[in-house]
DNA sequence: TTTTCCCGCCAAGAA
DNA sequence: TTCTTGGCGGGAAAA
């Protein structure tokens, strides 16, 4: 298509009149305006020109119009005529309307909203022009001429344009005119958004709101406002997480204008609408989530229901240009709530930043094996960091460009921002060494040295990467290569390990003893499943009740579902959920189980492969719900080819996968706890690539429902007693596929352990924070690690796009942040909740999530703290079925 | 009923 | 003052 579009691709100058590069295609076979006059740059184009193009636009026709308006058999009249027959023009109206006019409805006959829709307005825009334009050409687009030929008011297209240049596909050239850019900038910008994502700790954001909105379900808190929701300690912390716009070098605004709105901007709200998929590690971001944050920005005061429908209402607006251009798609949360609807990124995987993680240098060192394990993860060519660290660093320059050219407006929040970047830089530099912010929750002493060595994820990551990634790395490819596509990955391990030994480590000594929560969870059983031949054993925390069978993969399916169908198993709504549970947990045994089934893993296959292919789509499928039962019989295959797994269903609980290289984290965390001394034997967990396939990031919660995690979690995280160790199953595949669930993992499992040992309050979490946005990580994780086809298919879409970080993955894990969310002491019980989002919810139970607070112990990479724990998919599982 | 989101008023700014 | 931009929110179609 590119390609074709590109050859057919008329230079805009050699046209004529035409300014508007049009795809040969599509647009040149439109009418165009008569006669567009040739606007000078700098020439206010007359709005009547809109007349010219149809009736239904001429004055005569507007009265017709009203005429019809009063007089229905009037309207369907002329519209059978051919008051529509400009809109052949257009494929999809003409499909439906030849439909319409079978009808006599003059409704029918009449363009459908949908028709009319922003989204199909864009495509027919996009089709226009080709996606990777000839940049010698003049690829000048006039919008009055757009706004003509695809007969719409001039307000749409802009609607249309900002979004496009907040990705910076058009850029402003002056009054009336747009140059297109095509793709060409596309995952410069995204790397760009990523990079700025992560430096306001979206993915934070995202599970902070998530918990409040959990914590709000379930009144834990008095009724929090909207405004509750909205994540202020990035503010306090760095100053105001205002991202204004990002550019990229010569793409300037370069109308005053357009700065002047800025902060509210359309453009701006679309590129902290990607941010948020960039960011989050499930890359599912609802619009209520996003408002929040949108609004969180803006001005806390500012939320009122007003306020938050008119942001929803321009994020729906931004998303279905986002859609049209292939970079997200929507699908559906499930909550307690109910469905709520959402977006999942389908764009380009985005690696981290190259520049201002070490990380990504040490990814690139990294053999293939190492980090990324077996993906076939594409690793940055020099050229490609180039780019990204000059992208990266132009994006700066132009917000905070020290240059003196102020290509846009500066807002305290910028110089803020600034700082606190140089801030973060500073510290990945020195990175473990260097002290990082202290957790707000962590009170403890010795809190302060792992702390700094959360802080810095990136480094601790790189480091331990270094450290460990030679022979596990090995190990894990060969077994990667061996087991299949979901195999576990290795490469998690590495970090994995590394995470949980730090974490551990760090957890222990800082969080110190704990007292134990006398809570229902308590009951949480631990079980240890046998290795399976090809993964590792994997420990699963059961609550007593639940335990009879372990909730497959599916459990661990993330909430996201496109299609309400109850296929996914997992699913989405909790009542489903419940439901389905209980027939799950006594029938689904085995097959659902696989512990590739928890896994995230297909998930963020699916995710991954962003190809539109089929393999792309089976992937978000997954991902999303596992919607066609033929989908999740492919995956389940997938999985039980990958690994055999005894599984059992738990209706609630925590899938912990054990280490597959002994030398891996597992152990030090369960020396860790055992240090600590509480530590039963039964209580043990290890760490395992798979683990990652539990534990979701925050990015993922996003697509989640908080909520159920939480109380699962928590009430597995709490439960002092004793476990009787249940094979569950091992795939490490799983394990591998999520980029995201390896940081996790160790994370959860660290604070699973920890907790459950009574080490640490509920409260406390301990969060391996993948990098900033756990997001970043994850996904090329998953690429890299799981499955083939995942890989090649997400990379391949990737690769189009631009190269994906392969390696990045920041070791996922390795970003590890060691937060107490909440201090450590909960003296609140919300502090003991935080908890709770890790796992699964329990009906009943208590859950009173509240706290999770999310300290990250640094913003940058930081993560989450609640998320990290959450297991990535959905955790319906347990919630309903506990009782 | 809720989700979507079209539509166009009207204000901020630029010319 | 006119015109471009684009924020904003009513309200209706679609789900």
């Amino acid at each position: 298509m590119e390609d074709e579009k590109e050859n057919l691709f008329f230079e805009p100058h050699k046209r004529g009149l035409m300014k508007t590069p049009l795809k040969a295609s599509t647009a040149v076979n439109l009418p165009l305006p008569e006669s567009q006059p040739d606007f000078g740059p700098l020439t206010t184009p007359t709005k009547p020109k809109e007349i010219a193009h149809g009736e239904p636009w001429t004055p005569t026709a507007n009265l017709k119009m009203l005429i019809s308006a009063a007089s229905p058999e009037i309207r369907s009249r002329d519209e059978k005529r051919g008051l529509f027959d400009n809109r052949n023009e257009l494929p999809e109206a003409k499909d439906s309307l030849h439909e319409h006019l079978s009808g006599d409805e003059y409704e029918k006959s009449q363009p459908s909203r949908k028709e009319k829709s922003l989204g199909l307005l864009c495509v027919k825009f996009l089709e226009r022009y080709p996606e990777y334009p000839n940049l010698a050409l003049n690829n000048d687009i006039c919008l009055d001429e757009v706004a003509g030929d695809l007969k719409v008011e001039r307000r749409r297209i802009y609607d249309i344009v900002n979004v496009l240049e907040s990705l910076h596909m058009v850029s402003r050239l002056a009054k009336n005119r747009y140059t297109w850019h095509g793709r060409h900038n596309l995952n410069q910008t995204l790397q760009a958004l990523k990079s700025t994502a992560e430096k306001n700790r979206y993915a934070k954001q995202i599970m902070m709101i998530k918990k409040k909105e959990y914590e709000q379900e379930f009144d834990f808190t008095k009724g929090c406002s909207i405004e509750d929701h909205i994540v202020k300690d990035d503010t306090d912390q760095n100053g105001q997480p205002d991202v204004c716009f990002v550019e990229l070098p010569g793409m300037e605004f370069r109308a005053a204008s357009v700065n002047s709105r800025k902060e509210k901007s359309l453009r701006v709200m679309s590129q902290k609408f990607v941010m948020l998929f960039l960011v989050s590690t499930p890359q599912i971001v609802s619009l209520e989530i996003a408002a929040k944050i949108l609004n969180g920005e803006d001005h806390v005061e500012d939320l009122n229901k007003s306020k938050f429908k008119t942001k929803i209402r321009r994020l729906y607006d931004i998303a279905n240009v986002l859609r049209s251009l292939d970079l997200i798609k929507k699908v559906h949360v499930t909550e307690e709530r109910g469905r709520k609807p959402a977006f999942k990124w389908i764009g380009p995987e985005i690696s981290p930043n190259p520049s201002d993680l070490e990380v990504e240098k040490s990814m690139i060192k990294v053999p293939a094996d190492s980090v990324s394990g077996c993906s076939p993860v594409i690793t940055f060519t020099s050229s490609d960091l180039e780019v990204r660290r000059s992208s990266k660093e132009n994006c700066a320059k132009n917000l905070f460009s020290t240059c003196g050219k102020p290509n846009f407006t500066r807002h305290q929040s910028l110089i803020k921002l600034v700082k606190s970047i140089e801030s973060d830089r500073r510290k990945i530099n020195s990175a473990p060494s260097s002290p990082v912010k202290t957790n707000k929750a962590e009170s403890s002493q010795n809190s302060a040295p792992f702390q700094s060595k959360m802080a810095d994820p990136t480094a601790i990551c790189k480091m331990q990467l270094e450290e460990q990634s030679s022979e596990p790395r090995n190990k894990v490819k060969v077994q990667l290569a061996r087991s299949g596509p979901c195999k576990p990955v290795a490469p998690l391990d590495t970090p994995v390990n590394a995470e949980l030994e730090l974490m551990a480590s760090s957890l222990t000594q800082s969080l110190g003893v704990v007292p134990l929560l006398p809570s229902p969870l308590s009951s949480a059983v631990p079980v240890i499943l046998p290795q399976a031949p090809s993964g590792p054993p994997y420990a699963i925390y059961l609550q007593p009740a639940h335990a009879q069978s372990m909730t497959p993969p599916q459990g661990l399916s993330p909430t996201v579902c496109s299609t309400p169908s109850s296929k996914a198993t997992r699913s989405k709504d909790p009542a489903d959920a419940t439901t389905e549970k209980a027939a799950k947990d006594t029938a689904k045994p085995s097959a659902s189980t696989r512990p590739g089934s928890l896994l995230p893993v297909p998930e963020r296959q699916g995710t991954k492969n962003r190809d539109r292919e089929p393999a792309r789509e089976r992937g978000s499928k997954r991902a999303s719900v596992f919607e066609d039962s033929a989908s999740k019989k492919k995956f389940k295959e997938d999985l039980k080819g990958l690994e055999n797994v005894s599984a059992t269903l738990f209706p609630s609980g925590y899938l912990i996968p054990l280490a597959q290289c002994p030398s891996l984290g597992a152990e030090s965390i369960l020396s860790s706890t055992e240090n600590s001394g509480t530590v039963s034997p039964n209580h043990r967990i290890y760490s395992s690539p798979i683990a990652g396939v539990i534990p979701v990031t925050s990015s993922e919660l996003t697509g989640v429902n908080f909520p159920s995690f939480p109380v699962t979690s928590f009430k597995l995280m709490v439960s002092p007693t004793p476990v009787a160790a249940v094979p569950v199953g091992s795939s490490t595949a799983l394990t591998s596929s999520h980029a995201i669930p390896v940081q996790n993992p160790s994370s959860a499992i660290v604070n699973l352990t920890l907790q459950h040992l009574g080490l640490i309050p509920p409260g406390v979490q301990v969060s391996a924070s993948p990098g900033p946005g756990t997001v970043p990580v994850s996904p090329r994780i998953e690429a890299v690690s799981v499955a083939p086809d995942s890989t090649g298919t997400q990379q391949g879409r990737a690769t189009r796009y631009d190269s994906p970080v392969p390696g990045h993955n920041q070791p996922n894990g390795q970003s590890v942040a060691v937060t107490g969310a909440q201090q450590p002491v909960p003296v609140t019980p919300k502090g003991s909740q935080l908890v709770v989002e890790s796992f699964f919810r329990t009906p009943g139970g208590p859950t009173k999530p509240t706290g999770s607070a999310c300290t990250d112990s640094d913003g940058a990479s930081k993560t989450s703290v609640g998320t990290l724990f959450v297991p990535q998919r959905k955790l319906e599982v347990s919630t309903e079925d506990a009782h």
